[in-house]
DNA sequence: AATTCAACTATCCTTTGGTATAGTACTTAC
DNA sequence: GTAAGTACTATACCAAAGGATAGTTGAATT
């Protein structure tokens, strides 16, 4: 028997659009994975930094971490590590150019986050408010 | 001793500016964690669908997994789930209102993973297909 | 000689995310 | 009456992510 009509809309799209569009979202989501990532980007999007320059900037964040995600963003040529050798050896981290290009990316997650923390937080001028 | 002058561009911005970035990211981030969440509100992005066709757009994804997934994203608004008493009951699952809201977030991760997959492919090679 | 700081590294352990596999309730088809 | 489809739920298991804590190197400070 025919199963009755729904307002399905996805009347003449082919499954094809659908992975064409996933893929690279996972392929961009996977550079940016994890807790730390993203916090560490922005940081650095405000100035370069040193170690524990960044470790105090990020509430939470432990050395390990810091270190291992800095090394794997390194590695994904989003930020670049530089040694000075003053007198005590100064290590400085910088945004790369490309790792610039996320700026967009990070500026529509924080548009997005923000109104959604409103949203959460009970900030309902028309409706009930808790 | 004074430390040497590197390049370092943090003159002026105080801690709290960076951090007033990095808790809206994560709030967004969290609503969008995991491997399936993203795929499924893509998915929906193109219509309306029921279970076992998100099941079926999506490769590798289990039961288990988006029935989860599906729960999550209901739980914070961003999927409707619809009924239908037909012959064989029907589910039928759509984005919310303010589910298509991460349209230009979804778009802005779209673009940047589409680059970001040439770069790492090695965009001057046209030739080689996978 | 002991302490401090910077920039890490190492080890252990717990939690979470995800997979695999199976099963359920209902109904239609063969 | 057996199979197949729909929309799930349940149980067991495993690997990766992340946290807690401690240690290292080398120079500088007390």
């Amino acid at each position: 028997m025919e199963i009755a009509e729904t307002n399905c809309s996805h009347k003449n799209h082919t499954q094809g659009d659908c992975i064409k569009s996933i893929l690279p979202v996972k392929d961009a989501l996977e550079v940016l994975s994890g807790k730390w990532k993203l916090p560490i980007i922005i940081s650095l999007m405000f100035g370069n930094k040193r170690f524990s320059q960044i470790a105090k900037e990020i509430p939470g964040i432990t050395d390990k971490m810091l270190s291992k995600e800095l090394r794997d963003l390194e590695a994904n040529c989003l930020v670049k590590r530089s040694v000075y050798d003053a007198i005590p050896v100064v290590v400085e981290y910088s945004l790369t150019d490309y790792g610039h290009t996320l700026k967009p990316v990070i500026e529509v997650l924080r548009v997005w986050g923000t109104t959604h923390r409103e949203r959460i937080m009970g900030r309902v001028e028309l409706a009930v408010q808790d």
